[in-house]
RNA sequence: GGCCCGUUGGUCAAGAGGUUAAGACGACGCCCUUUCACGGCGUAAUCAUGGGUUCGAUUCCCGUACGGGUCACCA
């Protein structure tokens, strides 16, 4: 067979060679041990929690003097979605994931271009010829229904699926039939002729894992597509030659395919890049885990917790601790500093797929936020609002110092209160202060009869004095719940429940309930000054009134 | 089914031949407290399994089980 003109005759108007793209890219002027690594999504319109997983590689590559850009990975047209790659940028941009070249909105940046792969054609065509030339692919014109037939058959004669051996069957077809083929306009591929063999074993140094063994490839699987786009695997490995990647960062699912990543680089003499395999975020489903699904988990979605308000560096730290097993020990150790400041590593990856939980996420996110400021809370929920909650956003304006005396409920000190870890919570939590938006919504306690109710409300409107101290405050509630009868101590009523009709408990939570409609909540005191004399009698006077059964 | 990856408490996990097998979330209990919280203290709970190697295996090797992934002209 005389491939140079098997080259020429599928792709004869490629006339550049690897060395023309050789020069035009030169390996990157870095420091040593710099990390040239990317996100490379496909443009689905779909940002999910694996993108931003992926974004370690950002963390990896600023600590190391290297370069952090974004692909776009569009081969696939069917799947394509406008606005995709805005949506990718601004979803970074939110957790502050910056690129230092590639894709943008409306172009791109970086000496490695073009960064979107079907602007790259002539590239893979040109690689692509020369694999033609050295006899190392060969086009295909199988239809679909003859791979389905393929496909059948061997799971038929239980023998492995894949494109090999006595199946290849244009793998050694004589020239005058491609051309036949040609000439028809016969649609085809371009498929890689694998020398491999299914006995042996290929090494690789994972960047997490360490070293992974994998089955070598021999299948003669797609370079290029019949549209003359190539694959995945084709376009990965001339992108990350050729854009100078050092880092391939990716899921585990592509272990799977890592053969055939490996082979080409080999053949094309190609330094290959440090895979690093990250294991895969699962959910429970059942009694069984399984990995997050796009289509039942509105979790695996980015803009999920942007929604919810989960603020974005809360986000960050949540993911840092799932992904990086000696972050949370420094986190706890440097509560205030910035998740940038720790030094990332990949030995410290976890291997095994953790299950999601969102539980631990709002935990670090009600932690990260009892040490915010109250004007720093304020910001974030106002810039949550405006999008989310306009309304809320409008009253925020509106009444800014409230919301903010509101916010600082609790708020500063050694023990600050944590209540919510989102925003959509913490819009939830505060709603009963503006009278906007106040609701009862939950009743009277237990030990309080309607008369006991009547009382105790009439005593301590009558008592009330905006002007005390918290303590003289407190001492005059002490005062009422002892003329009544009440335990002021609740420890004496617990022994001897029998003595009292309730507690002090009892009497506070009555009028925290009038206060605020909810029996949890913070120090009356506060809120109550947060309200204003006027508000608070308000709503005292209005339990009072209001039917026994409330 | 083939191939691959994985397996330490309910969850996330440290540990890298000899440890009372860390810590965090959650659960429960106690304490503090006017309440609601916060906080403090504590309890329960883990090395999937069978063989090796070794004086000694959670740790190294092999098998098994289980879980997950992947077998496209999708990425």
């Amino acid at each position: 067979m005389d491939y140079q003109a098997l080259a020429e005759l599928l792709f004869p108007d490629i006339t550049k060679t690897i060395a023309d793209y050789e020069a035009k890219y030169p390996p990157r002027n870095l420091p040593e041990g710099a990390v040239v690594t990317r996100i490379a999504p496909s443009p689905t319109g779909f940002v999910h929690l694996g993108n931003l997983y992926n974004a370690i590689g950002e963390r990896l590559a600023h600590q190391t003097g290297g370069v952090f850009y974004l692909r776009i990975e569009d081969t696939d047209q069917k799947r394509e979605v406008e606005g995709a790659v805005e949506a990718v940028i601004d979803a970074m941009n939110f957790y502050g994931v910056h690129f230092d070249e590639g894709a943008t909105v409306d172009g791109e940046t970086g000496a490695y271009g073009p960064y979107r792969q079907r602007q790259r054609k002539e590239l893979y065509q040109t690689v692509a010829k020369s694999l033609v030339e050295r006899g190392l692919a060969y086009p295909c014109f199988c239809t679909e229904d003859d791979l389905k037939a393929m496909h059948d058959a061997q799971e038929a004669a239980k023998e492995n699926y894949g494109y090999y051996g006595k199946y290849a069957v244009w793998r050694d077809k004589p020239i005058e039939d491609i051309k036949a083929e040609l000439e028809k306009g016969t649609e085809w591929v371009l498929r890689f002729r694998s020398e491999g063999d299914a006995a042996n074993t290929v090494t690789v140094q994972d960047g997490i894992r360490g070293e992974v063994r994998v089955q070598e490839n021999f299948t003669d699987f797609v370079l290029l597509k019949s549209d003359g786009i190539p694959t995945y695997h084709f376009a990965h490995v001339c992108d990350d030659h050729f854009m100078r990647t050092t880092h391939v960062i990716r899921d585990e699912s592509w272990l799977a395919t890592l053969p055939i990543h490996v082979q080409l680089f080999d053949i094309l003499g190609w330094a290959r890049p440090v895979y690093c395999h990250t294991a895969t975020l699962m959910k429970m489903d059942g009694s069984s885990k399984r990995k997050l699904s796009k289509r039942k988990d509105p979790e695996l979605a980015l803009s999920y917790y942007r929604e919810a308000g989960f603020p974005q560096e809360a986000v960050m730290l949540y993911l840092l601790t799932v992904l990086n097993s000696n972050f949370e020990e420094w986190h706890l150790a440097n509560p205030d500093a910035n998740s940038r400041e720790f030094t990332f590593s990949l030995e410290k990856m976890s291997t095994s797929g953790a299950l999601f939980d969102l539980e631990k996420l709002d935990n670090i996110a009600k932690e990260y936020l009892s040490r915010q400021t109250a004007d720093t809370v304020y910001d974030g929920l106002l810039t949550w609002a405006k999008t989310y909650d306009p309304a809320l956003a409008e009253r925020m304006t509106a009444k800014a110092d409230f919301y903010k005396a509101a916010i600082n409920v609790g708020r500063g000190g050694a023990k600050p209160r944590k209540d919510y870890g989102s925003w959509k919570d913490a819009a939830r939590f505060l709603s009963f202060y503006d009278p906007e938006t106040f609701v009862r919504e939950d009743g009277c306690p237990e030990n309080i009869t309607a008369e006991y109710k009547q009382e105790i409300l009439s005593r301590y409107l009558d008592t009330l004095d905006f002007a005390d101290s918290q303590e003289d405050w407190f001492a005059k509630v002490r005062q009422l719940t002892d003329d009544l009868g009440f335990a002021v101590q609740p420890k004496k009523y617990k022994k001897n429940p029998e003595l009292y009709p309730g507690s002090i408990v009892d009497v506070t939570n009555l009028m925290r309930v009038a206060v605020t409609g909810r029996q949890n909540a913070p120090d009356l005191w506060e809120i109550s000054h947060v309200l204003g004399e006027a508000e608070t009698r308000r709503r005292l006077t209005e339990y009072k009134e209001a039917s026994p059964a409330d």
